[in-house]
RNA sequence: GCCCCUAUAGUUAAAUGGUAUAACACAUCCAUGGUAAGGAUGAAUUUCCAGUUCAAUUCUGGGUGGGGGCACCA
């Protein structure tokens, strides 16, 4: 007779078979109530699944994941019922859940409508309304193919010959509509709540492959509580908020236009920026021992041929066709490039390891469905750099790379950072011992840089492992920004070499690494970061100058030439308007300081300033005030 | 590239088979002001190419761009 141990270590015993309803309620009547699903030894199982032997239990409620996932899966479900109820004759497909929701896709010759959504979605609340007992049923093989087919599922009857033979194939009744399902889910569609929305329509192709049809994807979400359902609508709306394509038209950094699909019109203040993370990189690649390069955008043909690039990343290619007939590329990366910098002269193993930097303009004929904004652009500027080097090097330049990563993150204000490692592809060019020295090598720096990290089997670049590094942001986001590529191949393939010890000739290996990845990309996500209030020193515009009436437009602008002398960006701000209303105007625009001038700052040669989103007013000498924020201009850590 | 949605002034939005409205921004004038919108006046617009129609910004088709996804991100 089953012994049943909760997770406290508690042991309970049943005269016979209990499901795990009847453990809750024999452990408490709230507990029953808010009980969702159950682990049996592990595995998660219905609620009224029958336990007969031992086994370690753990009962979920929403507040677990497993609890609040199984109420989304349910949802799914219940979501694919409506959809079938109201529109006969689709096709349901896969529903799983995602983070803070699910989706389903549906085979259907008509496209459902935003208006379908509120009709599905009102049909939900009947379907939960209706509260439709669930039941499981395992059934062979061939019986539910046989099934499927005849019901006109026909994607049901291809998931089931893919599913392992060694597994059950299992149907879940929700009152008479069913569908195939590994399950668990909860013992009634009433059990979901009604604290879900569908949120959006979408395409997607049949099991996420571009050569297979396209189904009808809808998203929804579903939560144990109104509350957090408002709660996550309200997140999603402050994410909006913070959307850089949005924030970069508002405070005037750049725009887009048809001529040129995804590619930046960078404006006065955008550029100001721009030009500050650069010259901001350009010091701490000096003081790393960079070398700054810069090579040509327009290349022949020949060279994208021996490096390999024509081959495989010739379709995302610019080209360009002289009157005469020559075909050049526009550089889609710029390694190509920096080897032939590496190959000018003869290179001594002393030279070596050789950084050299180079903040390099490439362009990428990129899927016009993937264009977003500054996060995926076809012209974009990386802060790039091959540092050419010894077998035996490689673990520590990573790592010395791995370190510059992680203070230029700090000082833009990123601490939470996590490595992603792809080793060997099984496509790939090298020997296998090289490749074991340079995963080695890889895995070594990741280790001594004690950062957490995840492992992306066979992922790796045909030319070599890889390390990725991904930031949080202060919503939560991660984005994947720099990277660094260990390369066994390109040095070979465009002659690079240097004189070794014994005289002999060695070809290097290359590292590719790239810090912010693409400045374009990395300003969009510090502009979403901080929701446009960039910090003081790297914002697009630092300070305006504002006279409290005409009378003091003289001061004001001696006060903007200095500032702008000291190397602080300013601007005065002359216009007939009051002061009321320049303040709103500027700190809408989210300047981090603005300066007012009037009388009192006259005749004492002071400035009175205002910092954003505070309403107090700090009087000091117009000197003092120099001193300390062109200190306050640079970084951090510099 | 694929599916769906979408395109009105500098921006954000409204309206209509008979060429369009508002707010903010902009310009001029008045007001010269002390920490988040002072007042008056003014100028300015239907993405492109076809089609239907007496008439198209509105309806239909297509191009292009944008958005949401999918695929892609070497």
């Amino acid at each position: 007779m089953p012994n049943i141990t909760l997770p406290d270590g508690k042991k309970l015993n049943f005269e016979k078979k209990v499901t795990g309803l009847k453990i809750a309620e024999k452990i408490s009547k709230s507990l029953s109530k808010q009980a969702l699903v159950i682990s049996v030894d592990g595995h998660l199982r219905d609620l009224n699944f029958e336990i007969d032997n031992d086994c370690s239990v753990k009962i979920h409620t929403s507040k677990d994941k497993e609890g609040i996932e199984t109420i989304r899966h349910d949802t799914a479900h219940v979501m694919a019922m409506a959809v079938q109820e109201l529109f006969p004759g689709t096709q349901v497909t896969i529903g799983p859940v995602i983070d803070d929701g699910f989706y389903y896709d549906f085979a259907r010759k008509e496209p459902f409508t935003e208006e379908d959504l509120q009709k599905i979605e009102k049909k939900m609340k009947e379907i939960v309304e209706r509260d439709e007992p669930t039941h499981r049923e395992v059934w062979k093989r061939d019986k539910a193919v046989e099934h499927f087919k005849k019901t006109g599922e026909i994607y049901k009857a291809e998931i089931i010959k893919s599913i392992p033979k060694e597994e059950e194939v299992s149907v879940y009744f929700h009152g008479k509509w069913h569908d195939l399902c590994r399950g668990p889910h909860l013992l009634s569609t009433g059990k979901i709540g009604k604290f879900f929305k569908l949120t959006k329509l979408a395409g997607a192709y049949w099991r996420g492959d571009s050569n297979n049809e396209m189904l009808q994807r809808i998203y929804g979400t579903s939560w144990s509580s109104q509350k957090d359902l408002d709660d996550y609508l309200k997140r999603i709306e402050e994410a909006e908020k913070r959307d850089h394509r949005k924030l970069g038209k508002e405070m005037d950094l750049f725009h887009f236009r048809e001529e040129s699909p995804g590619s930046v019109f960078w404006h006065e203040k955008g550029w100001n920026l721009f030009q500050k993370l650069i010259e901001y990189m350009r010091t701490k690649q000096n003081i790393a021992g960079y070398k700054e390069i810069n090579t040509p955008e327009i290349l022949d043909r020949s060279l994208w041929e021996k490096s390999g690039h024509w081959e495989k990343f010739g379709e995302h290619m610019y080209t360009s066709k002289t009157p005469d007939e020559k075909i050049f590329a526009i550089k889609p990366m710029n390694c190509p490039g920096c080897v032939q910098v590496f190959n000018q002269g003869l290179k001594s193993y002393r030279d070596l390891p050789l950084k050299m930097s180079e903040f390099g303009k490439v362009h990428r004929y990129e899927p016009s469905g993937s264009l977003h904004g500054l996060l995926r652009v076809r012209a974009f500027t990386q802060d790039d750099a091959h540092i050419f080097c010894t077998e035996d090097q490689i673990t520590e330049e990573c790592l010395s790379v791995t370190n510059l990563i992680l203070e230029i993150y700090k000082d833009l204000g990123f601490n939470d950072v996590i490595l992603k490692y792809s080793d060997r592809p099984n496509l790939r060019v090298g020997a296998d011992e090289i490749w074991d020295k340079a995963e080695d090598a890889l895995l070594q720096a990741i280790n001594s840089s004690k950062l957490k990290y995840t492992i992306n089997k066979g992922e790796g670049a045909f030319y070599g492992p890889k390390i990725e590094y991904v930031l949080r942001d202060a919503i939560g986001r991660d984005w994947q920004c720099g990277t660094l590529q260990v390369d066994l191949n390109l040095p070979e393939r465009l002659g690079a070499s240097y004189v070794d010890k014994d005289g002999s000739k060695k070809i290097p290996v290359m590292l590719h690494r790239a810090l912010f990845g693409s400045l374009e990309r990395f300003i969009g996500i510090l502009i979403e970061n901080y929701s446009g209030k960039l910090p003081f020193w790297i914002a697009p515009l630092q300070t305006i100058v504002i006279p409290v009436s005409n009378d003091f437009d003289d001061y004001a602008m001696k006060v903007h030439n200095k500032i702008v002398k000291s190397g602080i960006t300013s601007q005065v701000d002359l216009k007939n308007h009051n002061l009321n209303y320049k303040i709103r105007e500027h700190s809408l625009s989210k300047i981090p300081l603005l300066l007012i001038c009037g009388k009192k700052e006259v005749d004492s040669n002071t400035v009175t300033i205002r910092r954003l989103d505070s309403n107090k007013q700090e009087n000091m000498e117009l000197k003092e005030f120099l001193k300390k924020f062109s200190a306050l201009s640079k970084a951090p850590s510099i």
